[in-house]
RNA sequence: CGGGACAUAGCUCAGCUUGGUAGAGCACCUGGUUUGGGACCAGGGGGUCGCAUGUUCAAAUCGUGUUGUCCCGACCA
């Protein structure tokens, strides 16, 4: 265990402080609620975009970039989306030291933008559907900031889809949510819980939302990923028509979906532990660190087979860095890349030398396995895809332990009092049981899931007949 | 945005009550010895005490304001 960082039990709060500190991910910076992504924590993002472009053009999306500011106006026309984002807008009001015709706004998000532009460039069914992605950052003037999982400006993406009709725009939204699940899943080994919100946690002006929602292993949910069907409320909110097959003006059917870089937080959260860190395979910044070991005799031997070996991972693809640093003792070292959550230690000393092995060890179960140098490559990626495996399945296990299933708003808080985490329960539909829930408990429907565990049929709070079954929790 | 706490070296913190020229440990630099779970010896560098303002002969220390962070609550795509 380390000894810089607060043990989870403790005070989990705590610990994700001292973790991102100690793994050197951000900095505050001089504006409130603002953040530095260091270095570590940008290539998990870059990772992240790298594997989410691909996923989006294989589906058909290409990339654009819209402008930063939006002027006020856009946002008076759609009434529920001016009323959901107004509280969080920051505006630019004067520049060179004249005031604005109008003002501007720093998007939060850019529906209204991309509507404006999509009226202009839509005319025909022949231009549809446009599937538009764009890699931005949005800002929104929150009240109460944590690092990664709310900061007032983060990085985004937010794909904006038109569509000739209601199938194929609910369709979209159907693919892109598979996308986010798919990805969450087997590439930051998140399990995630997938569904519809409710109508009073739905996006601002979306017809429906839906999520992938995660448990972090304080028990708490982030959402973390959301993909909108929009109807025609902003295709009519900013004139988006299209002339149809049969030649009549017609309303384009929009989508919109995104994930956020509080996806690093919920990695953090979701996979780290008391040593600090730990990242999945497939999203880690450094997959392996090499450690030589061993005095100064034997030191140049060891080092250069080190670097040999080295070159043989780097070529397979594998993102590896050597460690040989002579004044850091490699109990240090070990603690160090623990802390970071570097997925896979290879150690290399003397004695491995002389028996021509060297020492794998997994961050996540610090299991230590002794292979022959002339298999490391082979190895090294077998034990990568357990160590994805393991640690989903870690999640998945957690998550599943921290999982009830309720019939009534006792049994909820009684479960919140000794454990923390979600409650599958029935709900009625009606927003004074839900914002009820909220109130005694402080947990919230995070979704409807498609798969429940089980179909309730009553009411946590009234004891009606359920229309839904819904997943509660805390959430950040 | 309400309630509470905090802000002194890169990090963790002491010093403040009772005003008098800035401290420790770790980290960092130099030299040497070390290296299979946070090595050791010797020497060295580094801070307008968050910022502003007031009181005072004198402010890290007392007052006021402000900014930021943390905890609790309200709000929250």
């Amino acid at each position: 265990m380390s000894k810089e960082i607060t043990p989870q039990s403790e005070d989990f709060s705590r610990w994700y402080l001292d973790t991102i500190k100690k793994a050197d991910l951000m900095s505050y910076s001089p504006v409130r609620g603002c953040i530095v992504f260091k270095p570590d924590s940008y290539e998990i993002w870059e990772n992240i975009q790298r594997e989410l472009d691909r996923r989006f053009k294989e589906t058909g999306h290409r990339n654009a970039y819209f402008p930063l500011f939006i002027p006020e106006s856009f946002f008076q026309k759609e009434k529920e989306h001016v009323e959901g984002f107004n509280p969080e807008l920051p505006f630019v009001t004067e520049a060179g030291g004249e005031k604005l015709e109008e003002r501007l706004a720093i998007r939060p998000t850019s529906e209204t933008m991309i509507g404006h532009m999509y009226s202009e460039w839509i005319n025909s069914y022949r231009d549809l559907p446009l599937l538009i992605n764009q890699w931005a950052n949005v800002v929104r003037w929150e009240k109460r900031t944590m690092p990664f999982l709310r900061t007032s400006e983060f990085l985004w993406q937010e794909g904006h889809t038109a569509h000739e009709d209601e199938a194929d725009a609910r369709r979209e939204t159907m693919q892109m949510l598979e996308v986010y699940r798919d990805f969450a899943e087997n590439f930051l080994a998140i399990p995630v819980i997938v569904g519809q919100k409710t109508p009073s946690e739905k996006f601002a002006g979306a017809v429906d939302t839906f999520s992938i929602e995660a448990m972090m292993k304080d028990g708490r949910a982030v959402q973390a990923g959301t993909s909108h069907y929009l109807g025609t409320n902003f295709a009519v909110a900013f004139d988006i028509k299209y002339l149809d097959r049969e030649n009549k003006h017609t309303y384009a059917y929009t989508t919109s979906w995104g994930v956020s870089t509080r996806l690093i937080g919920a990695l953090i959260m979701v996979h780290g532990d008391d040593k600090g860190l730990a990242m999945p395979p497939k999203v880690a910044p450094t997959q392996v660190v090499m450690i030589p070991i061993g005095p100064a005799k034997t030191r140049d031997m060891v080092v250069a087979r080190t670097d040999e070996l080295f070159a043989e991972l780097k070529s397979a693809g594998i993102r590896v860095k050597v460690d040989d640093r002579i004044d850091q003792s490699p109990g240090w070292k070990f603690n160090e890349y623990e802390m970071r959550g570097v997925p896979i230690r290879v150690e290399l000393g003397p004695r491995d030398m002389d028996n021509g092995v060297v020492v794998l060890v997994s961050r996540i179960s610090g299991e230590k396995r002794i292979v022959q140098q002339e298999n490391l490559v082979a190895e090294i990626q077998t034990m990568l895809e357990e160590i994805h495996n393991d640690m989903f399945e870690r999640a998945k296990s957690f998550r599943d332990e921290n999982f009830i299933s309720v019939d009534s708003l006792e049994e909820f808080t009684a479960f919140l009092e000794e454990k923390r985490g979600f409650a599958l329960a029935g709900w009625c539909g009606s927003d004074a049981c839900e914002s009820h829930v909220k109130e005694v408990t402080g947990a919230t429907s995070r979704n409807i899931p498609f798969e429940p565990a089980e179909k309730k049929d009553k009411c946590l709070v009234c004891g009606e007949t359920a229309k839904d079954t819904v997943v509660f929790g805390r959430a950040y």
